[in-house]
RNA sequence: GGGCCUUUAGCUCAGUCGGUAGAGCAACGGACUUUUAAUCCGUGGGUCGUCGGUUCGAUCCCGACAGGGCCCA
């Protein structure tokens, strides 16, 4: 960097590359390679946790950590040292310690952010504070830019486009990085308890299928072709299904080119499962028991406490309702998939949702469940048997007609889940996935397209399977209470 | 896509009925050997999002654009 551009930094960089240039003009490194730490931050609070007040333990260990606080005095100077989990220790530099010229440098050349390793005996002062009394110390690494103010939150925005900055100076944006983590490892072992398998399917895909959502696309230089990111991985696990894989899952990224907002991001985490001899009600069994595992491995309990103090019960049985008999009593009219398109409208009216006339009849069916019905729930609860127009990838309900054996987990009143009987009668398949392909050609960008080499597996025989849908996102969300960008480490921002 | 709000110091924000700006923390200089967001004294730091218009004069009024937020579709 040239002198001008340096000219033109805010006063406080400035400072801190002079500081940095003095430290190598006094042939001190401010990027070492190595520096001592014969422990965590973590370690000595464990081991020295009942030290009494203004004590010496006569053990000399070297610590690393952030410097987020500093109090310098005339001859004696206090720091907090932080570490990425957010365990702090106190460094104290004492005049007859280390002398003069050491305590000098610790004062000046040191600022609020940078990396340091302090060597010296772990005491308590008087005031009874677990500290390190230096002996020396050694930059680990000079932060060339300030650190935010501690006391006041950062802005939303810069919480997510600097996750960096976010995860020294909030705690709960720490806890957070290491809940999601616990979570996957709590899916996986449940999982595996159950003996499923994991898979890794395709991500680019020829065809995109399994869901209705408008696709990201890119393009192959080898083959010169149009490829698509997957928006799900359904049609290939259910070809594992075919080839005997009898239960299996995936986590893995999705990508739907759809609104970015704080319930919806373009790429997210999802589970999917699939259970070969099973129908929808195993897939409800495995769907609690996972998110109540999940909730126990990261809150201990089945009663999660949100970040803002508030309590979700995610435990026992959860409710079942019928898609139909719940929308027919909220609006006290008798409704079916058979109710014709225009008496529905008319119910639609007089209980003031507007309907978009490119809705089907299914979809505005599903429209007037979530306008009546999805704030009344208390906890989590199914919704059982959706409309068959809706769902072309679901067998038909056993008993009810225009209906599918599928269901929604809706929890915090958003939906989590969503599972199936499914559909795996390769003539049905077909007619439903044309039917989509004529939707597509009439334009409607979510339409499925027609997968020949699916159709083909199906073909050589599917067995009855329970498939289930679950957001990782979401579950973060139910568990914490968060919108979806702060779950998400580094969720998808525009450019500054 | 439409409407409303918002962008000011490193961070979080105030403010100017149009006369080029303030606070807290942070920074710089000084004092202080038990501090805990240390304290006390002093000092510096800003193309007020970008571009254009109105005006003697714009950070403020108007327009366009960009980023962010909320509501609606």
């Amino acid at each position: 960097m040239g002198n001008s551009e340096v000219d033109d930094l805010p006063e406080q960089m400035q400072v801190r590359r002079q500081k940095r240039d003095a430290l190598l003009e006094g042939g001190v490194e401010p990027y070492p390679v190595s520096v001592s730490r014969t422990s965590s931050l973590k370690s000595i609070r464990d081991r020295f946790s009942h030290l009494e007040i203004d004590t010496k333990s006569g053990i000399q260990e070297s610590v690393t950590g952030r410097v987020i606080f500093k109090r310098d005095t005339g001859k004696l100077a206090f720091a907090t040292l932080r570490e990425g989990d957010g365990t702090e220790l106190q460094a104290m530099f004492s005049l007859d310690q280390v002398g003069e010229a050491v305590l000098e440098q610790w004062k000046s050349f040191v600022d609020l952010g940078d990396l340091v390793s302090v060597t010296g005996e772990v005491i308590t002062s008087k005031r009874g504070e677990l500290s390190i009394l230096a002996q020396s110390w050694q930059m680990a690494a000079k932060a060339l830019r300030p650190l935010p103010v501690e006391h006041k939150p950062l802005s939303e925005e810069t919480r997510v486009r600097q996750r960096y900055v976010d995860l020294i100076v909030r705690p709960e944006a720490r806890s957070i990085a290491r809940l999601r983590p616990a979570v996957m490892n709590s899916l996986r072992s449940s999982f595996a308890a159950r003996e499923f398998i994991e898979v890794e399917t395709p991500m680019l895909q020829v065809l995109h299928g399994g869901a209705a959502a408008r696709p990201f696309k890119t393009h192959i230089n080898a083959y010169d072709m149009e490829l698509f990111l997957r928006i799900a991985p359904e049609l290939y696990l259910k070809r594992c299904l075919v080839g005997g894989i009898e239960r299996v899952f995936e986590i893995n990224r999705n990508f739907r080119n759809e609104g970015a907002d704080s319930s919806h991001s373009p790429e997210f985490a999802m589970i999917e499962s699939y259970q070969a001899y099973g129908d929808w009600r195993d897939g409800i069994e495995l769907t609690r028991g996972l998110i109540q595992e999940a909730a126990k491995a990261v809150a201990g309990s089945t009663v999660v406490t949100h970040f803002d103090g508030r309590e979700s019960d995610l435990g026992g049985t959860w409710d079942e309702i019928s898609l139909f008999e719940s929308v027919s009593s909220a609006l006290g009219e008798e409704i079916s998939a058979s109710t014709p398109y225009a008496q529905l409208v008319e119910y639609a009216k007089k209980v003031n949702l507007s309907v978009d006339p490119k809705w089907i009849h299914g979809k505005l069916v599903e429209e007037l469940f979530e306008h009546l019905v999805i704030k009344t729930f208390t906890k989590p609860t199914f919704v059982m048997g959706y409309p068959v127009d809706t769902s072309p990838l679901v067998r038909s309900h056993r008993d009810i007609p225009g209906v599918v054996e599928k269901w929604d987990l809706y929890v915090d009143g958003f939906e989590l889940a969503t599972g199936y009987s499914e559909l795996v009668d390769p003539v049905v398949q077909r007619e439903r996935l044309v039917a989509q392909a004529q939707l597509g050609a009439k334009g409607d960008l979510e339409a499925m397209a027609l997968d020949e080499d699916f159709l083909r597996a199906l073909e050589v025989g599917m067995p009855p399977t329970a498939g289930m849908g679950m957001g990782v996102d979401r579950l973060l969300m139910a568990l914490t209470g968060l919108g979806i960008r702060e779950t998400i480490l580094f969720p998808l921002v525009k450019p500054e």
